[in-house]
DNA sequence: ATAACTGCAAAGCATTTGCAATCTT
DNA sequence: AAGATTGCAAATGCTTTGCAGTTAT
């Protein structure tokens, strides 16, 4: 679930090569950003990820978090979602794809996996001669009938939205 | 690709009997709304039907549209759908269901199904213990390498975003 | 040196809301 | 009559941006 320091370092290296790439600089609060992002379990928002950055007595203004954050994704060491109107990262680093299911009754936010899904769309794509560059599935389901809604909140692999 | 008048009105008395159901009322704003929106071709956003009533000389308000869309997508009269920041409607009367496909080259948005994918989602759900009340799929793709960009508004069923 | 980065406050944009007047039922 | 609806304008919430000063390369 967690990440280890090793994984954050070779992240922070391998985003350094991004920057360097596009020439574009490493500071200070580039680095604090990546360290606390990536260590963060689960979903979280720019005012989360600028929250602990303020409660750990780091200086990164809002407005630089918002630009990291954009930056962290175009590296590909976080990905974004658009669950509702604000929007959601995740490390990406050492962790494998999924997609996601989000129960009405509890709001929890479920990972799943589906390989078979996952080479549908792949054919779909091309059957309509495009090449899949990505794709985004979410599942908006219920707790069975009867159920008490805890029967969700005990789910394995739950995540806070 | 177009409804019929009579489709359109018997989606207003669908509309009645689901106003009556919540005890809530007709006004001619709503009336007009509906029609408007149930004839727009495609993808639209409350800034595209406030324009298309204000063209056609109805004075229906800005906020009145926001208050009638949220409406109308929980009478499944349309879906909503958040590609981007702007939240965009779709008919849904008179409309099979289908995911979408937005190519990253040229931006436009193609209607795909496919019911293999459908159904393993179904499954999926399940398999977890939910039922599946709902479902978002987004195919992000690319002209294949070295296809022209317009190989791409060719496709036969495509929207305007 | 040069170009990128940062913080701040202001601006932006889509959407929502409080309220008084006005319609539906 | 009672309650829902409307328009307006103000407010909201998240995100972006212009700018002047600071910093990395």
């Amino acid at each position: 679930m967690s990440i280890t320091d090793t994984e954050v370092e070779d992240a922070l290296a391998s985003f350094e090569a991004f920057l360097r790439r596009k020439r574009l600089k490493m500071t200070a609060q580039r680095r604090t950003m990546i360290r606390t992002a990536l260590k963060h379990v689960g979903h979280f928002t720019a005012e989360d990820l600028y929250r602990r950055l303020t409660e750990a007595g780091a200086a990164v203004s809002m407005a630089t978090v918002y630009r990291g954050l954009t930056l962290l994704e175009e590296a590909k060491l976080l990905e974004g979602h658009d669950f509702d109107g604000t929007r959601r990262y995740e490390r990406l680093v050492d962790r494998e794809h999924h997609d996601h299911m989000i129960c009405l009754d509890c709001q929890r936010v479920l990972e799943f996996q589906d390989d078979d899904i996952e080479s549908l769309q792949e054919k779909a794509a091309k059957r309509h001669g495009f090449d899949l560059a990505d794709h985004r599935l979410v599942l908006y389901v219920r707790c069975p009938e009867g159920d008490q809604p805890e029967r969700c909140h005990r789910a394995e692999s739950m995540r806070t939205a």
